[in-house]
RNA sequence: CGGGACGUAGCUCAGCCUGGUAGAGCACCGCGUUUGGGACGCGGUGGCCGGCGGUUCGAAUCCGCCCGUCCCGACCA
């Protein structure tokens, strides 16, 4: 079948509304393979559905490679299984009710339904099972951003793994390890996979896979000799070392009027920030604790909270008067009686810290001597940074998060009951997993990676259709022809057979990114020949009308 | 949820400060000339100026409330 420009709804745009900022927001709206609906809510058009289709086509075939079973739940689910899990409170859950007041919530993952399935296995004769769907999630989003890249609904490939003990798990976690690596190289996405918090999920382990892009909400966090990849949020970086000012046999007190920000004290007393150590007091667990890091670091919050075994919010400035007695920006981890956890930065050397009062600080503050401290890595890797593996230096790139997978072991087999009698004839939860792609937002990362300022250049193996030829005025009957010769070779065909200008039908082809274009016009003719250009190289070669469909 | 911005034709925007019968470009429709990289001329269609209330003889314009959208942050499988 050629599809007809003339008769397709492909509404292309000549400018983007003004507020899309992402190019995949942008390319995607203008090319017209998506519409807005509402904020986060998107409609895909026909050619976007399409790109969309093909996505999923090489997800389905690269799960049915590795025995995964589709199926498919629905998105109207019983706020029961998620009173079981303890999830019902996350504030991104949609709540709904029918009329007779049953309460329900629209999915946002679909661990329950698949764990409910799962406990109508039995026996570890039937372990272990592999179980997917395409399915339509909820997220009641706070901020829903840039197009695709965070929608309040949109279908996800979620997968769920059922195994009989952790060894099970971790030759299905590594199966779908490597299926997901085919599935973005087969869809054209340079991705790395990294260590990742498990987040909402709740489950032991997890590989978030990252695809560096102009726009995301990640940052990709990657050696230049190759051999390190992670999220920022975990990522190791080793700081430069600092200019210490001369040892000191113990901390001495100096005042320091005013000097209530790193740098301002750092240029009161000419030493290095670096040198220097900031006080962040936070509330866990209803205690105050003291995070301690070097002057020139940040706090990463994810590493805090992995440390603490808990979430963790700023101290209130009466809190801070109360446990430090004094204000912030004089505090210090000397005679603080509560817990001080300590970034590894601040292991060995002699650091400036507040003194506890008001105005003042202590010089030569040692770790170990002066105060005690769980050292653990709680620093914002930075620019700079050199690698934890070779030291090479870090770079550091936004990145879109595209996968995602877990171990969950029995996070969710317990709560709902999925059970299984094993062979020695005890009952055991199951050992599960799961695994995530959004088929959208490989979409965005394809065109942030690929797109430049004239359109997208979609891969073969998602573009629309293969092959666009543009009917220039009065060769209209030769680009049938050539359409018709290349539908017959089995290439998707796109037929601009529009009255439109050249340079219009040119624009519109570069912008939608059908790897190649056939032009056919009166120029080539004479010489019984057409003109085939490569989207992505913009090489074009002439050829006979008569071998097209011969050659790829 | 905090900070900022915006809402006028399908799209991009002007008009608002200083109240007085709603504009431009692109798109769309018709005719003509053009036709290998977003043409040109002539003539047209299209707007509850986001909503409600207030001030005023009179509100797109001033004031208040609400709704929506976007950006930064918080948040985020």
């Amino acid at each position: 079948m050629i599809a007809r420009a003339s008769q397709l709804y492909l509404p292309t745009l000549r400018e983007a509304p003004a507020d899309a900022e992402a190019l995949s927001h942008r390319l995607l709206l203008r090319g017209g393979f998506i519409r807005q609906l509402g904020a986060g809510l998107w409609t895909f058009l026909p050619l976007g559905w399409k790109v969309h289709q093909n996505i999923v086509q090489i997800i389905r075939e690269e799960m049915n490679a590795i025995g995964c079973q589709e199926m498919l739940a629905p998105v109207l689910t019983p706020a029961e299984l998620w009173e079981k899990t303890g999830r019902l409170s996350i504030p991104e859950l949609f709540h709904l009710t029918d009329r007779g007041g049953r309460p329900y919530i629209l999915a946002m993952t679909h661990e329950e339904s698949f764990t409910f399935h799962g406990a109508e296995l039995q026996s570890y004769r039937q372990l272990p099972q592999q179980w997917y769907h395409f399915g339509t999630k909820g997220r009641d989003e706070p901020r829903p951003r840039a197009g695709l890249i965070r929608m309040r609904e949109f279908i996800m490939k979620d997968a769920y793994s059922f195994d009989r003990d952790e060894e099970g798990l971790e030759v299905s976690f590594r199966r779908y390890e490597a299926a997901y690596r085919k599935i973005f190289e087969r869809c054209g996405v340079e991705t790395y996979a990294v260590q990742a918090e498990p987040g909402m999920m709740g489950g032991k382990e997890s590989v978030d896979f990252l695809a560096p892009a102009g726009s995301g909400e990640n940052t990709l966090v990657t050696c230049e000799n190759g051999d390190y990849a992670a999220d920022l949020e975990i990522a190791r970086g080793i700081p430069r070392d600092p200019e210490f000012p001369e040892r000191l046999d113990a901390p001495e007190e100096v005042e320091t009027p005013g000097a209530t920000t790193i740098d301002s004290l750092a240029e009161y007393l000419s030493i290095d920030p670096a040198a220097t150590s900031k006080a962040m007091p936070v509330v866990a667990n209803g205690s105050v604790v003291l995070a301690l890091v070097r002057g020139d670091d940040r706090l990463e919050s994810a590493k805090l909270a992995a440390t603490l075994g808990s979430d963790f919010r700023p101290a209130t400035e009466e809190e801070i008067r109360t446990a430090f007695g004094a204000d912030p920006g004089s505090l210090g981890p000397v005679g603080f009686q509560g817990e001080v956890v300590a970034d590894e930065a601040l292991r060995a050397g002699q650091f400036v810290a507040g003194a506890n009062r008001t105005g003042w600080h202590l010089r030569g503050v040692e770790q170990g001597r002066d105060f005690q401290a769980r050292v653990a890595d709680i620093r914002e890797a930075r620019e700079g940074d050199r690698c934890p593996e070779c030291g090479g230096a870090l770079r550091f790139q936004t990145a879109i998060e595209v996968g995602h997978i877990f171990k969950l072991g029995t996070r969710y087999s317990e709560p709902l009951g999925a059970m299984f009698l094993d062979e020695d004839g005890k009952e055991k939860p199951i050992v599960m997993g799961s695994y995530g792609i959004g088929p959208a937002r490989v979409m965005a990362t394809i065109v942030e990676q690929r797109g430049d300022d004239r359109g997208i250049s979609w891969p073969d193996s998602v573009a629309p259709y293969a092959i666009h030829v543009v009917a220039l005025p009065g060769a209209e009957e030769q680009a049938e022809q050539a359409a018709t010769a290349l539908d017959a070779a089995c290439y998707a065909v796109l037929l601009d057979d529009r009255e439109q200008r050249a340079g219009e039908k040119f624009a519109d082809a570069d912008l939608i990114g059908c790897p190649v274009r056939v032009t056919v016009g009166k120029k080539t003719l004479e010489d019984g020949a057409v003109d085939v250009r490569d989207r992505a190289t913009g090489e074009e070669r002439r050829v006979a009308l008569a071998d097209l469909g011969k050659v790829s």
